[in-house]
Parts: structure tokens; C-alpha cells; sequence
DNA sequence: AATGAATGAGAATTCATTCAT
DNA sequence: GATGAATGAATTCTCATTCAT
């Protein structure tokens, strides 16, 4: 069901559905790799499998596309990193799942994740602020887990806003520095590596014990060698 | 003295430099504010007081211009942080002062650095290329200071790219986040957070004494509350 | 019944009859308003309450729909302007009803004649002939009341092509100059001084007679003041 | 000199003056033959000798090139009918030499005066008010004479407005309906006959003393059948 | 008969780049 | 060296027309 606001000529809204992932699928393959403006409406239509004036049926003009794209990226997110918390209830387990998630996401989506870098400024302001909202409406999972452990203690008083963007650029980094880490870490090493970095400066003696303890019991999600706290 | 190695049709090489200078400073504010795509030729010459004939006598396509302006942003990295260390043989200290150095140089140059973030993949890989080894070249600064902390066992071993890059990140995320920012914190406060944050992390026992010590004894460097560490 | 020879790929001529109706109505409000090139075919059919697929049963193509438009104004003229002068046998009297017809007809339909003139020339060579040759037909309404009262000495000897198009430009004047006349003049007045001066020109002095009689008699038809004649 | 408020990109006005030129005629040619719409800029460009994209530095927009054309045609008009009359202090004479000089052009301008019939409704309503603003200005050499002929007796006292548009419509309808008289009058007996019937409607007994002796003397102006009066 | 989604040719406009002066 | 007028390829977007349902 459409979110969008964006208009189309189209009346039928799964006819309306199903051709908007066409092109956004086409879309965010062509946006990654060349870029918004080297993406010509043609390619799309062609990699869609549809003729360029059909685009327009269902799009105002090309920085819909570009919006639709963006909105199917940081709604992708706001899907699936709450599946990878869902019915944990731990606080401490939470922070570290959402963060492990949020790298993975970022791992299957990195170009697109990239391309939200490179092209939310490319948007008319009104859209982009779409874009920011769900940004921060994504960015609470994490920093709502994070006052969950401070409430609880297992993490010292800290600026919440700070840490979730340190994290949430820990998560983001693993996309935009790709082609740095891409030769020298995994992103098991990568998580694991910033995660435990994160953690030590932040948990209390009671998050130290009941951090290992979550990570231990805790085999699927990979952040593990906080053994030695 | 150039080292972009992109050819002129101009001899004289003063000239070559001065020219660059005005078309880079040109195109910086308009790329930072419009982006590369939206920026024509003609307004970058208008603004630099010159025709679009002659930028074309100082480079060969508009992407030059854009190589130039991201080299400046790298350059102006390559250049100040040093400067911000110069002298001090501390390695905490070092470290703790590029980095704070590190994020006031992309305060200053907050929407150059975006446009960096935004820009680098309209480059041809070639020219991306040029970019990201300088990138390299500047983190050195950081992750050397790093290495010098480690080797002086004031920092536990940790793996130096991934570190490397989660400070460079928080430097970055300044300006990448300064719509979030603006409104919540001062620059002084995101990076004694931030600092203090990572510190806690990684620091050794000796190096807690040394840190406190070298935080305390250089006020103009703001990081300040770890005392209690 | 058609008479207009444009194919339909309906075979019920009553609903051909019906829905061209629809459609022409639609389209005469639009190509008025908006002019033929400016008016889409969409914007007919939603008017119409029809769908854009559906003109296209009754029509070959767009200018077919002009060309209905058009026929239909020159139709209207027809039929209106000899249903004004039915029954009155007196020459000059059926002139001048002829003429003050013809002017309140254009005053109706005063954007339609507007767009007669507009766009005829957008039709092509063939549909054009076909509006030229019955507004011939209607123009003769005029040119033969204006022979039988030069037979009959009311009018002296003129040129009748010239005369009777300097009639019809008075009527269709009012449409094409209503912008000018609009703040100045009431269509009773424009018809009483131009067909008052017309008159004067042209009379014989048994015409003077016999129009005083003739428009004495007569109050519905408001050309009045040539009592002093 | 450019009166037309259209901006340009070009700076010197001579050259603005002279491109401006080359592209009115270019497309005065063809907006009279095939219309407006039908007409491309590349067909224009084409003709004018210029490549396309020289046309959108002399013009904002294809509707300012719409507009350069009828302005040059009312201009045309404003600048040839004072012409014909300088010098004539007579005015009755100057009334009719206006009224032929006035057909004179149409007939020179044929299909530029039928455009702007056809196309004055296809500008922008500010745009639109400028071509009327000036046909008003030429208008009024006609309502000026009459006023003057009025006021010496030569002319009863008529409704100058009415009186002026009729002259007016007479004039242009020599262009509008030239598909009809093409085979059957000569301009100079179109001038003639109309003259002649407006005439009679409107002199006075002086005014068809002074009419008389006016035309009789000047056989450049052709309008000569009066005798009779 | 009717619908309305789909097509794709076509047009206005832009702008990097060239080049005569 | 510098200028700025000129070029023309390229791109977005529109809309008459078609056609499967």
C-alpha cells in the first residue's frame, strides 16, 4: 500500500504497486551504479522491461524515481532491523542484535545505502525531509535500545543522539569505505571489531556480565570475542 | 605547484596555479551548494569573474573541475591536521588532537566534505582513484598516532583500519549529520562525546593516567571530561 | 443524421449521432478555451464523461474532432439565421433581420466563431474546403436578400460579394473585437451603428422608405434610429 | 532598438537586433504556413540559417518567438500607415488614404495578419495584452482622422469606435478572407467598393464636396468612383 | 461497445564544449 | 591569453493513438 504521496495516472493501486517495484527495481540498480543524473529515463524503462512513457504513468518526473528508490531503502531498514530484534527482550541483547542487523542490512543493500549518501541532496527539500524523517524514525530502534540500558544501567549516562549516530555510522561506514575494508576485514571482523570497541567504553560492570552473557548464549548473532571484559 | 597532472593549454605555470585557484574556489561554493550536476560551467565562470572560454583553457572537461575542488578538500585535510599536531611527541596526545583536529577542519569545511561524500563516484576510476589515495594518506595521520599508542601500550591492540575509520567516521559524520546535529549539540560537545566514548574503549590503565594527564594539562583542546575515568 | 462523412467504427447510427454529440460539446467548450493544440484528448473524453479509448470509435483522429467542432458552428449558423427571416417577404426587412440574426448568433456562440477563426486553418486542405463551402452557404442567406433588394431598386447597384462580406465581418467582428467591445458598447448598440451606417451607404431613396417602414413596424428587431433617414 | 522587454543571453544589442531578425522572418514565413504548433524550432532554426540552439539565446522561450512575430506585425502596421498620410492635412483625405494605406499593408502582410488572428489567442495573457495595446495604437490613426473629419462637419456624428473597427474589419478582412476574393476582385476595386459604401453612410453634404475634390486630385490613391455623389 | 493501460515517436530546451575574433 | 557567441548532441517529458481485456 502506497505511502508515497507521489501522484500517478494510474487508478488500479496494485497495477500501481507492482509497476512502481519495476521501476524502482531497475532504478536502484542503474542510481547505484552510475549515479542519479548519468541514469537516463530509457535505461530504466528498458531494464524494467517497459516502454519510457510508461514511467511517467506512474512517476511525476525523474526525482520521483529517485525518491521512490530512496524510500524503498530506508524503508527496507525499517523493515528488517526490528525482525532481527523481535522478541528479544534483553535491552543489552537488543542494542548489540539492532546494530549486527543494521551492518547486514547495510551489507545487502550497500550501493543503495551509498547512493542514499551520495543523491538525498539531489532531492527538492520537502522530499528529502521525507527521506530524513524515516532516517531518524529507523535511527530510534537503536538509540530506544540504548535508553533501555541506560534506564537499566547496563550502559553509563551518555548523550543518546551521539552514540546512535556513532553507531548508526559504524553501520553505515561498512558501505560508504567498501572499497577500503572490501580487501583487509569480513564483515563478521568489521562488527565484531566496532561493536567490542563501542561496548567497552560505554557498558557498566552489570553490562559487562550481562553483555557476555547475551553474546554467549547467542551463537547465530556473531559478535563474540568479548570474551575476555 | 601542481600535481593534479591535468594538462593546460596555458604555459606559464603561475598563472596556471592562479587561474585553478579562482575556478576551484568558484566551483567549490557552487558544487557544495548546488552539487556537481546542477553547477554549469557558466555559473562557475561568472562567479569567478572569468568567461567559460577560459576555464576551458585550464581544464579539459567540467569533471576536471570537480577532481580539483575534491583534491583541494583532501589537500586542505593533508595540510591542517598536521599542522594541529606539529610539535607534540605525546602519542595520546597526538592522537586525541587529530582527531579533534580532524573534526573542526570538516566544520570548517562542512559542505565541502558532503560534496566529497557526494561527488567522488561521479569521478572516472581513475580520478577516484587519485581521491581515495589521498583519503589514505590523510587517515595515515590518524591511524600512525594510533599504531604509536599501541606500540607505547597506552591503547590495547586493536585492529588500526577498523579504528582508523570509526574515528574518521565520527570526524565525517559532523558534517554528514549536521542537519541532525545543528539543532542538539555544539561542535565541543560531539567531539568530547565522541572522544570520550572511544577513549573509554580502548585505552590501557597506563593509558588512562596519560590521557587524563594530557587532557588536563591542554585546555584549548576541549576534550575534557574524563576525568573520572 | 451525419452528413459529415468522418468514419466511425460504430455501426449504430443513433449512437454515433449520440456520442459525437457528447464528444463535439466537450470539445467545442475546450478548443474555445483553451485553443485546438492546448486541449487534449484526455481532457474531452473526461469532460464528455467518456473514455480516452472511446473517442477513438467515433473519430480517425484528433483534427476529426476539430473538423465536427467547426462543422457544427457553421451549422448552427445555418439553421439559426433562416429560421429569423422565416415568413417576412420584404426584402430589405429580411436583410437587416438577416444581419441582426446574425449577430446575435455570433454573440451565442461568440468563442465558438473566435475559434472558427483560430483553427480552420488547422484543419487539413480537404476538411478545410468543406467549412469554407457552407459558410458560403450560410453567407448566401445574406447575398441573396441583398440581390432581390437591389433588383427591387431598394438597395442601389454594389458588389454583392463585397457587400455581403462586409456584413458578415460586422456580425463576426463582434466575437473576434469582443475584447475591445466588451467595456463599450451593448450588442444592440454595435448592430444599430453599424448597420446604420451600412444602410446610409447603400439605400436607394425607395430603400429609405421603405427600411423606415420596414424597421418601424418592427420593434423586436432593434435597428431603430433611422427614423431621421 | 529592442522595445520588446525579451530578455537575451547575448550582450551586444546589434548583434540581439540582427540575430532577432534573421529569426523573425524565418518564422513569420512559417507560422504563417503551416501555424504555430505545427511549426518547429529546428525547422525555424533551419531556415533562419542558425542551429537550434542559437535560437534559445535571442529567446526565452517558443512563445516569445510568437511574439517577436506579431509584435513585427503590428509594428509593421504603426510604422507604414502614418506613412502614407504624412503630409496630408486634409482630413478626409487623410481618413481615406489612411483606410487604403491600411488595406495596402494587409494585402503585403496577408498571411502575417491572418497568423495573428490565428495566434494572438496562443500567448501568455501579458503577452497577449501587448499585441492589443498596440493594434489599439494603430487603430487610433484611423479613429483620429474620423474624429478630425467629425469635428470639421465632413463626417456626421458617429459612434467613432464602431465606425473605426468597421474601417478596421474592412482592412483586415481583405487578408481573413482572401481565399475568397483571391478569385474575384482586385485589391484596388476591394478598396473601392468598400470605401465608396462606407463613405456614403457617413459624409456630410461637405464632407461629399471635400470627399470629391480629395479623390479627384489624387489619382494615386485609387479610390475614385465617388463622382456620382 | 467500452475501457484505460501502454506505447513510442517527437519536441522543446539545455549546456558542455569549440572557435573565430 | 581571453572572450563570449555558436553549436548540436542529448534528455526529459508529452500525448495521440493503439489494443488487450
Amino acid at each position: 500500500m502506497d505511502k508515497t504521496n507521489i501522484a500517478s495516472h494510474v487508478e488500479n493501486p496494485d497495477l500501481v504497486d507492482r509497476r512502481r517495484k519495476q521501476i524502482v527495481a531497475a532504478a536502484t540498480k542503474l542510481f547505484s551504479d552510475q549515479g542519479f543524473y548519468r541514469t537516463k529515463i530509457k535505461e530504466i524503462a528498458k531494464l524494467a522491461g517497459v516502454s519510457p512513457g510508461l514511467v511517467y504513468l506512474y512517476v511525476r518526473e525523474k526525482e520521483d524515481v529517485l525518491l521512490l528508490v530512496l524510500l524503498q531503502v530506508v524503508e527496507d531498514y525499517a523493515i528488517e532491523i526490528p525482525k532481527a530484534i523481535e522478541g528479544i527482550t534483553d535491552p543489552l541483547e537488543r542494542l548489540i542484535r539492532a546494530v549486527d542487523a543494521y551492518c547486514r542490512v547495510v551489507d545487502r543493500h550497500r550501493s543503495a545505502t551509498v547512493l542514499a549518501y551520495r543523491s538525498t541532496k539531489s532531492l527538492s527539500p520537502e522530499r528529502r525531509l521525507l527521506i530524513q524523517e524515516r532516517e531518524i524514525a529507523t535511527n530510534s530502534i537503536i538509540s530506544d535500545a540504548l535508553i533501555a540500558c541506560i534506564s537499566q544501567k547496563l550502559i553509563r549516562p551518555v548523550n543518546v543522539d551521539v552514540l546512535t549516530y556513532q553507531l548508526v555510522l559504524i553501520a553505515h561506514g561498512w558501505a560508504l569505505k567498501s572499497w577500503f575494508y572490501k580487501s583487509r576485514l569480513t564483515l563478521d571482523e568489521y562488527i565484531n571489531h566496532n561493536v567490542d570497541n563501542m561496548l567497552r567504553g560505554i557498558l557498566t560492570k552489570a553490562g559487562q556480565r550481562s553483555g557476555s552473557a547475551a553474546i554467549r548464549c547467542e551463537s547465530a548473532c556473531k559478535v563474540t570475542h568479548l570474551g575476555g571484559m
